[in-house]
DNA sequence: ACCTGAACACCGTTCAAGT
DNA sequence: ACCTGAACACCGTTCAAGT
């Protein structure tokens, strides 16, 4: 209850400065009170007085961190505001590997983040999209996004210990026949940067129909 | 490098049980060697012997939750099939709270976690997708379905700390002119439930489309 | 107004020792 | 074969005290 709106100093934003840099440079999981406190020079206690609680400062890198996402061109076609949204999601969760886990552990209630939704909300508005299926239609595409930045960033996308072909080699093909029918596109799987392009094209086309109906 | 591959004993299973049990009551966070070694009776180190270490014991539990959602009868309809597989992840992890962030913590590569990735494929192929696009489609709306649990579970989709129509009050109509305009719809937000049913109809929809040029 | 010191109740894991 | 005891290097947070 100490400082939970804290003043606006500067100390405050040395504490995010120090709490983000350690989490570029080791993680999310490295970020703990004691470790931002060590590399300002500071007790552990010290830092209380400027982010409240752990929690507090996990909610101030999140908003810091959307901040930073940068919006579409409004003169720009709807469907390719989409696009740049998504590339600039993807982006920023590539230079902040901590984005996804922040998104995922601190629901979003921060205007820099609705800032974001806000431009979600303008492009399906412009799609033709129905005012009543908008919001749904944006937790649609939003919940695929975070998904995905999760995905990736935890790995569940990447190549684990074996090597698909190895994996394969495990599985019965009793109870696994379609894993082995479909073995030669399990192989090689495409660049992920071009599968994310294809599957916000694929949206794209779900969110055209939806306009198309209305 | 212990114990990478323990031998089946009954002992693990307990092991497992007790682990479980705490999650359940308690949340995946209460989790830990100490607690669920208290939970039997022993101390933390003679869990070492039978999980080898606590990412094991993780990755022993994803494997446990998976195994326990139900695969879709084979002789419904592909749509069908897709919906209950929608149905029972859901269920599994209002049941099981802590299946998304397991999910999302340990990258999959479990037979019991491919069982389901098989199904998935077989609903696919049956749809009329082509070979080449079904392991893509496939990757697509598990990610959404992951992103979807990941959410419910970590509150994302919750009423957050303040009611919609306060929360925009906040924010400035200049800045937000969509969100105002949307007003009406963005009050009351339909059932969850729901909204997953809608929103795998139109995953569904996308999927005939892509059937459909094939 | 801002920071410190000591303490409390926790973590995962290693190592040597017991039976 | 299975478990224990002691130890190491960590956590977040409270409380009283310093300047």
């Amino acid at each position: 209850v100490a400082a939970q709106t804290p003043s606006p100093d500067g100390r405050r934003e040395e504490v995010l400065d120090a709490a983000l840099a350690l989490a570029d440079e080791q993680g999310l999981e490295a970020v703990s009170m004691r470790a931002v406190a060590a590399r300002l020079g500071v007790t552990p206690m010290a830092l209380y007085r400027h982010v409240g609680t752990k929690a507090g400062l996990l909610d101030a890198l999140v908003a810091r961190l959307l901040a930073e996402i940068p919006l579409p061109d409004p003169g720009a076609a709807w469907d390719e505001r989409l696009r740049a949204m998504a590339r600039g999601l993807r982006d920023a969760a590539q230079l902040r590997p901590s984005l996804p886990a922040l998104l995922l552990a601190r629901p979003v209630v921060d205007p820099a983040g609705l800032r974001i939704v806000e431009a979600m909300y303008a492009a399906l508005r412009d799609a033709g999209v129905p005012a009543p299926e908008i919001p749904r239609l944006e937790r649609l595409v939003s919940t695929f996004a975070l998904g995905w930045l999760a995905s990736e960033a935890a790995g569940r996308l990447g190549p684990g210990e074996l090597s698909p072909r190895e994996r394969r080699a495990r599985l019965p093909p009793a109870e696994f026949p379609v894993h082995h029918a479909l073995a030669r596109h399990l192989d090689a799987p495409s660049a992920w940067d071009e599968e994310l392009d294809a599957d916000v094209d694929d949206l794209i086309a779900l969110i055209r129909a939806k306009a198309g109906s209305g």
